[in-house]
DNA sequence: GTTGAGCGT
């Protein structure tokens, strides 16, 4: 499952965001967001649990948690939009 | 500071 993690701290970083959802399932992969054009953190990231049971139990233990003085909105991630100009030839 | 990317990986 795909967990949204928004609102967060510019001070946390991956290994920290993984750990953190560790606590609670096994983390496939944690990719924090930043913006491609300015190189800056956007505030937000996206953790991948393959458990789904796990997953739901960290979104709800980590939902509206602090987090180096940030508090987190944890939720499930909704698939990237799709780009203008890419994919279709029609 | 709130829903990710990239040009051939």
């Amino acid at each position: 499952m795909n967990i949204y993690v928004g609102n967060m701290s510019y001070n946390v970083s991956e290994s920290m965001l993984r750990e953190t959802f560790e606590e609670y399932g096994s983390v496939d992969t944690v990719n924090i967001i930043t913006d491609r054009d300015s190189g800056r953190p956007k505030g937000f990231a996206f953790v991948e649990m393959k458990d789904d049971g796990q997953a739901r139990a960290a979104i709800e233990a980590l939902n509206g948690t602090d987090l180096e003085g940030r508090n987190l909105s944890v939720n499930e991630a909704k698939p990237r939009a799709p780009r203008p100009t890419g994919g279709s030839r029609w």
